[in-house]
DNA sequence: GATATTAGATATAGCGGATAACAATTATTA
DNA sequence: TAATAATTGTTATCCGCTATATCTAATATC
């Protein structure tokens, strides 16, 4: 909790939100949004397809999507798991992880084995490739991508988004 | 701005998320996020299916969904505007907006009329259905939906959140 | 040992998003 | 004015992500 100063303040920006036109020759000759502004997840949309435009452009001389490499973040985080519990965590469905995972494999970045103890299962694994990949998007995200967030946002308020999504996704 | 009391607090409980485990049986045996919860677009993008999904059960009496409420609210609030000009506004691409107008349009909520200044043009209007079911939806997410949003934030987290995402949205 | 469960995989359907192309109409310009 | 270009709505089509049912091999349960 504890992000704006007062309810009051918060109030006034929200109306001054409304208070449109805020379309600097962008789409149309000015249409008004309406209570469109107003509606959380109109916004959470939009921002979110800003964001992941920005980080495919970021992470582009790797050419990995983020959901790739939230699978090899996870992977790194996540030693000796298998691919039902890596989809899962991503809310991933476990058909469609399967793709993904050929994708990844085929760049040599991850591989699966099999698991000595279930031999159903297997045990994902990054490669020595998918961990210097890894490590070369960590910094392209971190230098370029969030830097640039953080730039626009400020610190602080970037931290305060962060938190406030993380609530939404997990109590929400 | 000034949406945070300090820099440091920000980044206190940007540590303090960090610092998981943060999975209250949730997917599986807890996994590791890892930087994986400081990435915004990760965040962002589940949050806003979270809320996605929210706004589809508050509405889910009138059968729309977050895109076909956004069309009736410009109509409603733009009369006089061509496909193209809804479409744009809303980031949706004139070829796949004809299938969304038809599926309005059999239901009775909007109407194409041929615009007598440009005959290849439809003048789009919300028809009295339309308007009533508008009215009936904006009071569902008002009250509903949007309603426990604030309540989960905070009215002044949930206006910071709309000030933030909305810049997000346009100057990212 | 028979049955149920689980992991990975395949097939398939659906939706949203993107591009190319077309007919009708309007705008440009030679 | 005639020829050309541009625009509107539309169709067709493709891609990617999501969802469900089903299959097999392997394991767990009874």
């Amino acid at each position: 909790m504890t992000v704006s100063k007062t309810a009051a303040d918060a109030a006034r920006s929200s109306r001054a939100l409304r208070r449109e036109p805020v379309d600097p020759a962008g789409d149309d000759s000015m249409l008004q949004l309406g209570e469109l502004s107003g509606l959380l997840g109109y916004s959470l949309k939009r921002a979110q397809l800003r964001v992941f435009e920005d980080f495919l452009r970021c992470v582009a001389p790797l050419q990995l999507t983020p959901a790739q490499f939230s699978v090899l973040l996870l992977l790194d985080k996540n030693p000796g798991r298998n691919q039902t519990e890596i989809a899962n965590t991503l809310g991933i469905l476990r058909p469609n992880f399967v793709a993904m995972l050929d994708a990844l494999e085929s760049r040599d970045l991850c591989a699966r084995m099999r698991s000595t103890n279930d031999r159903r299962s297997h045990i994902l694994v990054l490669t020595d490739r998918g961990r210097a990949v890894l490590a070369r998007a960590k910094k392209l995200v971190a230098n370029k991508h969030e830097a640039r967030l953080i730039e626009v946002l400020g610190p602080a308020n970037h931290a305060a988004l962060l938190e406030m999504l993380a609530k939404l996704a997990q109590e929400f």
